[in-house]
RNA sequence: GGUGGGGUGGCCGAGUGGUUAGGCAGCGGUCUGCAAAACCGUAUACGCGGGUUCGAAUCCCGUCCUCACCUCCA
């Protein structure tokens, strides 16, 4: 069965045929770095790893393309306002905070964030502002074809003509005539309230170090041209596929498709978005203010478990953050690792080898129906755990499934986080509580369970859960003791 | 006004015509000194109203509610 994968722009499945045998491309969009990250940035990260990780699985040579809008507005402004009389510092945002600090900074935090989840790093992740060049020669050959104009008036932006372009709009099924205008739309020195920017001309006020050189006078990228210059440079003019949230769809691909399009190139042969992540049911941003940040969901569980609950709903699907979500993930997490725990006690050779249940697979092939490869998973672990219940040998086997599902799911690959588990200090605990497990094993053999259950009692009140197994007591270290 | 999604059992979340999704939480049981873990069993379901069909959560019509985008947004 071959893959298949929604595409938003033909709005149906389509079975997915690279360009080039063997191999895929594949870009994403990657943040705006004007703040810090929060659950939604890394939900479409984890998608998008997923598909890659997929494709990857199926033998594809995957190159894997991700942006950082590394200047805009926004970055401006709140680089402006650091210098401002009476701003007011704080740990995010400093004061007389240069825009290409504050950029990078986040950016950084950015990354933090997707590596705490196990989010491969792509191949390339390309800022804004080192393809100037590129996106110049991209506007050029727009002017040159008469779908581009230098502005009206003499800001020194460059507009794209969305009434030159008959296509524009197919991206998300629109008529330019139908949308509505913006309720604050500054028509400057646009034929058409919709035309949107390719060339920012430089503002006074705007510092220097935000302002190129151009054909059209100094002035700084507008949003969608990163994208069609980047992708071209490091995928090719036309290249097989294009994420992003689905909130990027208008106007954000819609432009990118048109530019590139309207300048002659392929573009993305498939488009592909993730559903927002809420909050009460409310798209969470940070202009509505029902952030949730990576840090407090890192608080609330363990990592695998975040990237295991971001990915427990399907990518297309809006996915709804509430307390509890976190703590749920972590149990049906803490089931599968159990199993692999009682039933590889021991890093096994033949666990790369094993293959994936054919179930998983087609799941998986069926537009990344992660949530029906999930119960694939849990299935196995039951299979696994009854054999494990009555010493069948299959157990192994079906423990290396897990193993290579969890892999492919790239929650194998979760970092975990450092400190608990080695080091002097484990070290320490280990005896101390080795020493207490023994005297209890003591007193079951004297049958003084009293005094048994009381230090089981007393372990579980800082947080060390003691269980009994057939070769002797084991215990585990829990969080939130 | 335009475009595109949704409404599934206590909660999360798959599923597009007939046979168990799955998880979490309950309840009962097995195991255990007691627990824990694990397994077995179990209840609760498809927004509402019509229609098509031998049969619909799944198709059609109507209706209500809701979300996203059209402005920066993963």
């Amino acid at each position: 069965m071959a893959l298949r994968l929604y595409d938003t722009k033909t709005a149906q499945l389509r079975e997915f045929q690279p360009l080039e045998p063997g191999k895929v491309s594949l870009y994403y969009c990657g943040a705006t770095v004007q703040g810090r990250p929060h659950v939604g940035h890394v939900r479409s990260a984890v998608a998008f790893d997923i598909l890659a990780r997929w494709l990857q699985h199926r033998g594809y040579q995957v190159t894997t393309v991700r942006n950082v809008t590394d200047i805009d507005d926004k970055i401006l402004e709140k680089s402006g306002a650091s210098y401002a009389e009476g701003f007011e510092p704080t740990e995010d945002y400093p004061a007389a905070d240069p825009w290409f600090a504050l950029a990078y900074r986040f950016e950084q935090i950015f990354n933090a964030a997707y590596d705490a989840v196990g989010v491969v790093r792509p191949s390339y992740e390309p800022r804004a502002t080192g393809h100037i060049t590129e996106m110049h020669a991209l506007i050029t050959r727009l002017i040159e074809t008469g779908h581009a104009y230098p502005a009206l008036d003499d800001s020194g932006d460059v507009y794209f003509d969305v009434h030159s372009w008959e296509r524009y709009g197919e991206l998300t099924h629109q008529s330019v005539d139908d949308m509505q205008d913006a309720p604050d739309a500054d028509p400057r020195g646009k034929r058409d309230p919709r035309d949107f920017a390719l060339w920012k001309g430089h503002k006074p006020g705007e510092p220097e170090t935000a302002a190129w050189d151009s054909p059209w006078g100094w002035g700084r990228p507008g949003w969608h041209l990163e994208c069609s210059a980047m992708s071209t440079k490091y995928l090719g003019e036309t290249f097989d596929i294009h994420g992003g949230g689905r909130d990027l769809r208008f106007p954000h691909h819609e432009n990118e498709l048109a530019q590139s399009a309207a300048a002659g190139d392929g573009f993305a042969r498939y488009w592909l978005h993730n559903g927002m992540v809420t909050y009460a049911a409310e798209k969470m941003s940070k202009s509505v203010g029902n952030t949730v940040s990576p840090d407090q969901m890192l608080t609330e569980a363990g990592p695998k478990a975040v990237r295991y609950w971001l990915a427990s709903a399907h990518y297309r699907s809006e996915l709804d953050y509430k307390p509890g979500a976190l703590q749920e993930a972590e149990s049906a997490l803490e089931r599968i690792e159990n199993f692999l725990d009682r039933a590889l006690p021991e890093t096994d050779t033949a666990v790369a080898s094993a293959e994936l249940p054919s179930d998983f697979v087609e799941a998986m092939d069926d537009d990344l129906n992660v949530p029906a490869a999930l119960a694939v998973l849990h299935q196995t672990v039951r299979a696994g755990n009854t054999a494990l219940n009555s010493n069948d040998d299959a157990a192994a086997a079906l423990a290396a499934q897990v193993h290579q599902m969890l892999q492919v799911l790239g929650i194998n690959d979760v970092p975990e986080p450092a400190g608990a588990d080695s080091g002097p200090t484990a070290e320490a605990l280990s005896h101390l509580v080795e020493a207490q497990l023994a005297q209890r094993a003591e007193a079951k053999q004297a049958k003084d369970f009293a005094r048994a259950d009381a230090i089981r009692d007393q372990l579980a009140t800082i947080g060390i859960q003691v269980e009994d197994t057939p070769s002797g007591a084991v215990w585990t270290l829990k969080g939130g003791a």
